[in-house]
DNA sequence: CTCTGCCGCGAAACCTAC
DNA sequence: GTAGGTTTCGCGGCAGAG
């Protein structure tokens, strides 16, 4: 990546991985609390619901980037205003939880970074919704309602491990295996792993000048991911089938809507009773 | 039709070798 | 200090579920 983009000012110095111990007037104007004082001592249905109070400020904006703002209704200024720091409730101590399966939770202190991107405020020509808060323009109304979620201070999806909240429950699944320690992504020629796709194509690229056969966000083959243990599949009936023997008790089990579960089971009972069947003509012969 | 989960892209922050 | 690779995550697009 080229180092242009690394424009963030940082705080000389401090480490910005332990940010969380410094007071925010310390740490760079960019940074956004973590909040998860408020997180553990509030009841977690305020943090939950939309249009509470503040919590979480990853994402509102209220930084800096270099790269994409521009173009329309001042964007800056708007989320800079839009977002101003939150009340801090700082996390003095990482939280230590245990996961389902016995990881020791937040062995690493828990990270605030600041990722704040700016919208261009430009979504092709037909623009008819308008966000209020930045300008970004948007061709569909429910693309719009997505948006605002991104202004929205209190996540919704929080890591039970840290206690950082996020607004997609993928930004949270793709969040937890940094804690867990999943990297589902190996890599054929060194056998190294990475959490994310991307990780391991950039490697491939820079590492191993492997160019990838994809064109430009063409969808990969899906790979089917226990987050229990790591197992990958390539289909979902097999990672149905590891779960189903493997992990029991899993959510994923019971995430996994009962239409497909009983089609899958459907399917494995019939395959079960072909291998009895097959057993069968096989001894009377 | 809306909501939600998943995806890929891009970029900031981090790490490490030199 | 610099360069380059890696990690992490914000967010728009898309597709399937409800």
């Amino acid at each position: 990546m080229p180092k242009v983009f690394l424009v963030k000012r940082r705080n000389p110095g401090v480490s910005a991985r332990s940010w969380d111990e410094l007071p925010d007037e310390k740490r760079a104007d960019t940074y956004i609390p973590v909040s998860l004082g408020c997180l553990l001592h509030d009841p977690p249905e305020d943090c939950r619901s939309d249009g509470g109070s503040s919590s979480n400020g990853s994402g509102g904006g209220g930084g800096s980037s270099s790269s994409s703002s521009s173009s329309s209704g001042e964007p800056g200024s708007a989320e800079s205003s839009l977002s101003p720091r939150a009340p801090e409730c700082e996390t003095p101590e990482p939280h230590h939880a245990v996961s389902p399966d016995g990881h020791l939770a937040a062995k690493q202190h828990p990270v605030a970074r600041s990722k704040i991107k700016f919208t261009t405020g430009t979504c092709g020509d037909s623009v008819i919704h308008s966000c209020e808060l930045c300008g970004k323009n948007f061709h569909l109304q429910r693309m719009l309602n997505r948006h605002l979620k991104c202004h929205n201070q209190v996540k919704r999806h929080l890591c039970t491990f840290c206690g950082k909240g996020f607004n997609d429950t993928f930004d949270l699944k793709r969040h937890v295996r940094t804690h867990t320690g999943i990297r589902p992504y190996k890599c054929d020629v060194c056998n190294k792993a990475f959490t994310q796709r991307c990780s391991l194509e950039s490697h491939l690229k820079k590492i191993h000048g492997v160019q990838q056969q994809y064109a430009y966000k063409q969808r990969r083959d899906k790979l089917y991911v226990c987050e229990d243990c790591g197992y990958t599949g390539p289909t979902q009936e097999d990672l149905y089938l590891h779960v189903n023997s493997a992990h029991p008790g899993s959510t994923f089990l019971k995430k996994t809507s009962k239409k497909l579960a009983a089609l899958l089971q459907n399917k494995l009972t019939s395959t079960h009773q072909e291998g009895i069947t097959l057993s069968e003509e096989e001894e009377r012969k």
